[in-house]
DNA sequence: GGCGTATAGTTACTTAGGTAACTAATTATG
DNA sequence: CATAATTAGTTACCTAAGTAACTATACGCC
């Protein structure tokens, strides 16, 4: 039974991240590059270990990621002081990419929600988190 | 708040796979590896288009892996009629590392699961397959 | 003030997962 | 029976995420 339910979770997991992927496909995003947009949409400027700690990936990874939409030019470099750190804003287009793909992303979730049962979604979030709680 | 629950789920999906990946470096796997292992116990021998259904990965990702345990002689070439298929089964050694790596999941799995209730999991379990089922 | 430590990022290399396009073998069909 | 369609697997190339080891800058402290 515990098997089972780790490789349902992993299998849901696979399966949402590809389906994201397709929808966010229509505005040239991966969803990963989404949710970097999405913080910096929200904080406005951050540094990639400002990032990396939000979304909890490791910072080689967030490296990475960066330097693909610096090259698609939806994000900018922010000047600081701390000549180390490397802050970064969105540029006009990435705010343009932000608005397309936020509807995208937002009518999906709104289709895989429709008709599930709040109750259920409330505690499923609560067992993720107290699971994740217990990984650390 | 949909955002925040595939955010969570998200999230937790990446801690879990890594802390597995940590555990299972013990014997030498990772848990994608051990995924496939665990298959070919239960069933003895099997395709790549097998595995591929039933772990829900595409093929290629089910070669690469082959590869990578045939290699270390944890899989070894079952003959078949079909000449088009790669049927495998688990070597000696492979049917040992099933045995550490077993003990080694079981026990990280029930530490995780050490406290929870029974119907938080059963729910989660419940919502996350209809989720998945609303994906496609 | 200088030196040791901590922090921010990057580089190189690993596995994992995906798509597209391909080969080879089998099955279906006209 | 010959040809078309399907199936199994592979190859090439993409992003994602991880670790280990590194550079460069900033900070703390004696």
């Amino acid at each position: 039974m515990e098997r089972s339910f780790f490789h349902q979770h992993l299998q849901f997991s696979r399966s949402f991240t590809k389906k994201l992927n397709e929808q966010l496909a229509e505005v040239g995003l991966y969803h990963s590059q989404w949710l970097l947009i999405y913080y910096l949409k929200e904080f406005e400027t951050a540094t990639l270990v400002d990032i990396s700690n939000y979304l909890d990936v490791e910072k080689p990874t967030i490296t990475r990621t960066v330097n693909r939409l610096e090259e698609r030019g939806l994000i900018r470099k922010v000047p600081s002081k701390d000549r180390r750190e490397r802050r970064i804003g969105l540029t006009e287009k990435g705010n343009e990419v932000y608005g397309e793909a936020g509807k995208v992303v937002k009518s999906f979730e709104q289709s895989l929600m429709e008709g599930m049962q709040e109750t259920e979604i409330v505690s499923t979030i609560r067992t993720i988190q107290l699971l994740k709680k217990k990984l650390n």
